[in-house]
RNA sequence: GGGCCGCUAGCUCAUCGGGUAGAGCGGGGGACUUUUAAUCCCAAGGUGCCGGGAUCGAGACCCGGGCGGCCCA
């Protein structure tokens, strides 16, 4: 190649490849269109042909080919060398070539990055998971599909907000760094607060302000970002994964089943076009409305096994025993219940159904049922297999609330290291009053992997977590120092 | 945590009943005035994941470890 002239700071007036092809459709082999465009992105292909030479040119939006002739093209063989990969923005033509391929004619062209790295086999691409994952960046290039999935999570949470707010929620931001961990069932991360001399905690949920919220006058509002459990890795689950919650006071669990079903059924059609879909083999309508069942019906249905809340403990032990369901000593009817459904029923039903009446005992923050004794007013919608979210009527008293803690902290004493503590901020929060609140939580991963029919949570998430390839070197003295000097952190300040 | 499978050139993959490795693509050089994964010619490119062991000899066999995949807990 000739000297190399630095890339320019800017390469301004271009129009996306999609755009930019967009309308000449009707243009007949060999002819022009007299329309001039500049287009910038990836040269992915390359076939140079003597004195002339052909490209593939891609960016975000699409691919097309760029055409180059010796007489016309400026620095014509620097052109016909680049290498895959390279980013270059051209200016020229719209042309049908003489075999009907709708083309840029490059008349002047810069090269904005040269790559040291191909990306991958230009037919194959890059199979390796683990190449994929630690190197997302050429993921996206050699796959397509990967780019579609990523683009498609943007505008599912994109219009996740958009329907929140066209109901009149609005969006708060509230701690990632909490003093204690609360709003669900899970091992939380450990980090140190130094100016506070406290560990303190990364949310495993944001339910606890939130409601919180609810009692300060929030009437609709709702939350969606990151939570972090500290539990394995595996095709299902990450340690911090995306989460919407959403509260409206004056509601219960049945006006927010159907809030559930507006924002994954009404996102589905606007994105996908449709409410039908399949995934992994199973094909679901998420039309609303969708069925809604006893968890005890559900668990019925699959197994055949009768069973009710109301059968009492020895007999559900035994269902469970029949099933081949292992249950602890200390698990009360409800509990053996609830792990007969995970364990036999829940995989099995595709859905959409909205599976009720949970046990109190598996759901501390939940409100009594009305009417049914020992439930609590709960829905998970499955679809697929799989659970989509949480709906519940808030369990608003703040005596309920306090003894449902201290028997979760109870529990946590006993070992189960999952269990929730007394939040006595938010017990504090609840006797200053709040409202009969509707809440839900929607798992914005697995929504985004039964859009794009997708089995495994590490292929929507642009930069999963893996472990290390290598030895951690933050903690050595000098990588600390490399590093403080890399931020360009001022010196003596 | 347990079981099974995998790891060979930058990428995608071969090879073998143990005798120190090949192809396509990519990258380099050359030819080519309508290509579509262009084609053709030339040369280069390997710590066979890491570490041990048995063997005259190991990428292959044995042991340990790492990373990944699938299944189970």
């Amino acid at each position: 190649m000739s000297a190399t002239a630095e890339p320019p700071y800017r390469f301004p007036g271009t129009v996306a490849i999609a755009a930019a092809v967009a309308g000449h459709e009707q243009l007949a082999p060999g002819e022009s269109s007299g329309t001039v465009v500049t287009v910038a992105g990836r040269v992915m292909l390359s076939r140079p042909q003597g004195r002339l030479a052909f490209a593939e040119l891609r960016d975000w939006t699409g691919a097309v080919q760029l055409f180059a002739l010796a007489a016309t093209t400026e620095r014509f063989e620097e052109l016909t060398r680049l290498s895959l990969g390279d980013w270059i923005g051209c200016t020229g033509e719209v042309v049908r070539t003489k075999r009907g391929e709708l083309s840029v004619e490059v008349a002047t062209w810069t090269l904005l990055a040269a790559t040291r790295h191909g990306f991958g086999d230009k037919w194959r691409g890059v199979h390796d998971v683990d190449l994929r994952y630690r190197q997302r960046e050429v993921d996206l290039w050699a796959n397509e599909r990967v780019r579609e999935t990523f683009l498609l999570r943007s505008k599912v949470v994109a219009a996740i907000r958009r329907r929140l707010d066209a109901r009149g929620f609005v969006e708060v931001e509230t701690p990632v760094l909490q003093p204690l961990p609360g709003g669900a069932n899970a091992r939380p991360f450990v980090t140190h607060f130094n100016a506070l001399h406290a560990d303190f905690y990364l949310r495993v949920a944001p339910e606890l302000y939130l409601k919180r919220l609810v009692v300060g006058g929030f009437e609709r509002v709702y939350e969606l970002g990151r939570d972090f459990r500290n539990e394995g890795l595996s095709p299902r689950h990450n340690p911090e994964f995306t989460m919407l919650e959403a509260y409206q006071a004056y509601a219960d669990y049945g006006d927010m089943a159907e809030l559930v079903e507006d924002l994954v059924a009404g996102t589905a059609a606007e994105l996908l076009g449709t409410t039908e879909i399949e995934f992994q083999g199973r094909r679901v309508d998420l039309a609303p409305p969708w069925r809604r069942a006893s968890l005890a019906e559900v668990v019925s249905e699959v197994t055949g096994e009768e069973c009710d809340l109301a059968m009492g403990r020895d007999a559900l032990a035994a269902v469970a025993g029949r099933l081949g369901v292992e249950v602890d000593a200390a698990f009360g009817a409800g509990r053996i219940l609830y792990e007969i459904y995970e364990r036999t029923t829940e995989h099995e039903l595709t859905g959409p159904v909205h599976v009720m009446d949970y046990p109190v005992e598996v759901s501390p923050l939940v409100r009594a049922h009305r009417s049914k004794d020992g439930a609590v007013e709960r829905m998970t919608p499955i679809v697929g297999g799989r659970e989509i979210a949480e709906i519940y009527s808030e369990l608003c008293d703040p005596d309920v609330q306090r003894s449902r803690l201290v028997a979760q902290a109870a529990a946590r004493e006993a070992g189960d290291d999952e269990a929730m503590v007394v939040d006595e901020e938010f017990l504090r929060a609840l006797e200053h009053g709040m409202p009969p609140t509707g809440g839900i939580g929607l798992g914005i991963d697995r929504l985004v992997m039964l859009f794009a029919d997708l089995p495994t949570i590490r292929e929507v998430l642009l930069f999963p977590a893996l472990r290390l390839d290598r030895p951690a070197e933050l903690g050595e003295e000098d990588g600390e120092d490399a590093a403080s000097d890399a931020h360009g952190l001022a010196p003596g300040s």
